[in-house]
DNA sequence: CTAAAGGTACGATGTTTTTCGTACGATACA
DNA sequence: TGTATCGTACGAAAAACATCGTACCTTTAG
């Protein structure tokens, strides 16, 4: 099958790779043990498939890993924002045609989103003059 | 495995389904027939196939339809935008703790939206004062 | 009437993603 | 110094997703 890769990046995370990655993120480069344990707070995972997922990340090119020490040391590759903006140009792209604005108001006409949030937003723009 | 659903509502698309369900959103209610040309306008997918996703969007109870004449005519339980919201919801959630204004942010650093886009932007934002 | 065209049903198969068991090496410490 | 503990490697099973072939029913045109 045809690789999923973009124009010049990395394949597209997994749902489960991407738990990983949020607790690297967090957290800094850490060993299996430190991100199975954060994973075990929120859902049961055996360590093994923690352990495999942070493998399969680093042969995917997305995790790269300090192997000096007995307890490996994962990082990611790349920095939290800019797996953030892909995958964010891809929503965007799936979902709204690439319009970022159809999506902005979608997120303001959205209860979840709090008036603390959008007036957030306002501020946000009116500093970008 | 635990099932996949958000408090009150379906179970997510997989991204076959979400190909699907965009031609029904575009065209409105639509035969398999139609919604599979639409399909292969992009890449090439068999008949049979389309079919079975959506039957099995059908049981999933994401799409009902008409089975009133041979050509059923599928149509999505849910509306686009109740849909869309529930996707972008989780989005933010996973990837932004939850912070719209974090997105925005993001969307609005990304040079891949336009200034065009950030102007309608603020337009919007100006009237819902 | 009948053959071709086009429809649905559905099992089987292929692929990708996820999870886990087992083997085995290093470390720690009683 | 041996045994329990904690680490990695890795194959394989399980689960989720996607695709397709085949059977079989309806409609339609000649």
């Amino acid at each position: 099958m045809k690789s999923n890769q973009t124009e010049n990046n990395l394949p597209e995370p997994t749902k489960a790779e991407l738990e990983i990655l949020q607790v690297l993120w967090e957290f800094g480069p850490s060993t299996v043990r430190f991100v199975n344990d954060k994973l075990n707070e929120q859902r049961e995972v055996n360590y093994t498939s923690t352990l495999k997922q942070m493998q399969i990340l680093t042969e995917k090119g997305i995790l790269k890993r300090d192997e000096s020490q007995m307890k490996h040391i994962y990082i990611p590759v790349e920095a939290e924002e800019k797996t953030k903006v892909q995958l964010l140009d891809r929503f965007v792209n799936t979902l709204y045609r690439g319009s970022a604005s159809q999506l902005m108001m979608q997120l303001l006409g959205n209860e979840k989103t709090s008036k603390q949030e959008i007036e957030e937003i306002k501020r946000l723009l009116d500093s970008m003059e």
